[in-house]
DNA sequence: CTGAAAGCGCTTACAG
DNA sequence: CTGAAAGCGCTTACAG
């Protein structure tokens, strides 16, 4: 069963693809064409059940109508609530979404934004890497709309939207220091990621404001590899050795993970032996026992913030656009495994 | 700065841009093309980056190279996972894919079906709603390629890769029943879909087989809407009510993960006060205290199979092929909630 | 060994 | 008020 075309149409009715054409995008009025063939063209294409081919139209206009959305691995449950957020918001404006995921690889990246560009769709969502500087600077070059999520790359100008990664850590140390906690480790994950040095930045100014000395001795930097041992190793550490500490602020959702599993591992309980704090929330947070408190991101935000802005800049393509960006305040969710 | 196409790369070089086409596909030594033009091409074509338009190439070859992927809610991490096992999977063939989300609605499924339709898309991996039989017949009908993945519609004749629902679950119970659990509860979502009737049943043969009466009041079907006070409202019945149950099997990670909150908040230890047994593994079931025994599904191996099967068909679209139905085995993780 | 042409299905500027 | 033509960038069958 061949898909009816505009010709298919055209010849059936004895009138041009034009004609049937500039009816079928409602363009019939302004070019004044008749009430009765307009009436024909729209009936029998409804008949046939006409769909047009996108991609020829994407290949004549230029555009494709498709954004690419690249994080780090969309099987993370931070960044899937995201796609689906993303998903969602472009569908608003007809746009359809391929997801990627980089593996926090530069290379990979680099690779995934040229089969993409090939691919011609119309811009990009990126949660980028490490040193993908030279990546992003090239979009930018090349004028391709693009707006970063999540993380951003300081010095260079782009769109972006975020979120208050310094205070929200700033306000929930504080919040362990006066609830008596002086003692406060921190866990994070070592990347010069802009979100995760701001993050360390706000703990240690608490901690500094707060008049804590050696906090420097609190703080473990663990790395990708071996991830859930090296972060149960630095829980060790931290709550068993030299420093007794008996508070632990955890830099993201799957350091946390792996911290609380490695606490339960240590017949620890939380919050008696140990009080904690995550940066990020997820349902598990919630149905822990007990739950834990959380620096809940709005993704919901963030994307549709992101898809927003991207769309716009895509629809103006050639008028050059301010570039935006947006910071988003964070919800501090108390819950019972810091009191 | 305009991306360099085919015909650039012909008028600098004074050929015909078909004999660029073929040299840069290889095509070179079968069209007898001289060794030193075909040098020359080549060397053009990477000074000025050349990067095909795919577009213009689907157009030509009539196929996108690109999969889409709809299921329940990419945000779920058990299709979060799916998903990313579907890209990498894809991506050793050089397709793309894009994620849609059907939210269980069968007229969203359907919708979604026509859009990527008309964005020629060359192939669907489906996680089927309930009632979108019409819509599955008619991609059949049309000859377009796809498999359902996670359920299928048994009596219709497809692709499709599920997992052995109804053993898992037989074998699950009967583990439980030997632990002299007798009183095993059934907590589950109201749908018709395959995997959950097939679930059901596993549980009501394990129970009938070990000579449990009474069973049919051990079971409760959970309705989407108010789906996490409804979960809590079964735990309760179950546990608190008639029949004085001592252990529970949910019979999705959704429903395990809200009735395990509801067991916290009752105030009731696992597995002292009830064992539990989950289908459905997640990061989070490793983490609680105590981690949770659960029934895994291959998610990765699911994905890929789903991907060879469907680019397979795809590949040789107009041969007709046999329908391939693949059943995995899941694995049973015994841990410290049903012991 | 290489070029000219047709065509994928669409949209739009132009001519009448 | 409507049609013929050009063109988006590619691939491939055909001619020479």
């Amino acid at each position: 069963m061949k898909k009816t075309s505009l010709n298919d149409i055209a010849n059936k009715l004895g009138v041009s693809k034009s004609l049937v054409s500039l009816v079928l995008n409602g363009k019939a009025k302004q070019n004044r064409i008749g009430d009765e063939i307009s009436e024909k063209v729209l009936k029998l294409a409804k008949e046939l059940n006409y769909q047009p081919n996108q991609i020829a139209r994407s290949l004549r206009l230029g555009r494709s109508e498709t954004i690419a959305l690249i994080v780090a691995d969309i099987s993370n449950p931070f960044f899937a609530r995201m796609g689906r957020a993303v998903e969602d918001e472009a569908d608003k404006f007809g746009f359809k979404v391929i997801f990627s995921s980089s593996d926090e690889n530069p290379d990979k990246l680099g690779e995934l934004l040229n089969v993409l560009i090939d691919r011609q769709v119309d811009g990009f969502i990126i949660s980028p890497t490490i040193k993908s500087k030279e990546y992003i600077l090239k979009l930018k070059k090349n004028n391709i709309p693009f707006v970063l999520i999540d993380r951003c790359l300081p010095p260079i100008k782009t769109n972006s939207v975020v979120v208050d990664n310094y205070n929200s850590t700033y306000y929930a140390v504080k919040f362990m220091l006066e609830k008596g906690y002086k003692k406060t480790g921190f866990i994070t994950v070592s990347s010069g990621l802009s979100n995760m040095k701001e993050r360390l930045l706000g703990y240690k100014d608490a901690m500094k404001n707060f008049g804590v000395r050696g906090y420097g001795s609190y703080i473990r930097e663990v790395d990708y590899k071996n991830f859930n041992e090296s972060v149960g190793e630095a829980v060790k550490e931290l709550l068993l050795t030299q420093n007794n500490l008996r508070a632990l602020f955890f830099a993201t959702l799957r350091v946390g993970m792996a911290a609380i599993k490695s606490i339960n591992d240590l017949k620890l309980r939380i919050p008696q032996d140990v009080a904690v704090i995550s940066f990020d929330d997820a349902d598990a947070y919630q149905i822990f026992y007990p739950p834990i408190t959380a620096i809940a991101q709005p993704i919901d935000m963030m994307s549709s913030e992101a898809v927003k802005i991207l769309i716009n800049e895509i629809k103006q393509k050639n008028v050059k656009t301010e570039k935006t960006q947006i910071v988003l305040p964070t919800e501090f969710i108390i819950r019972e495994s810091c009191c």
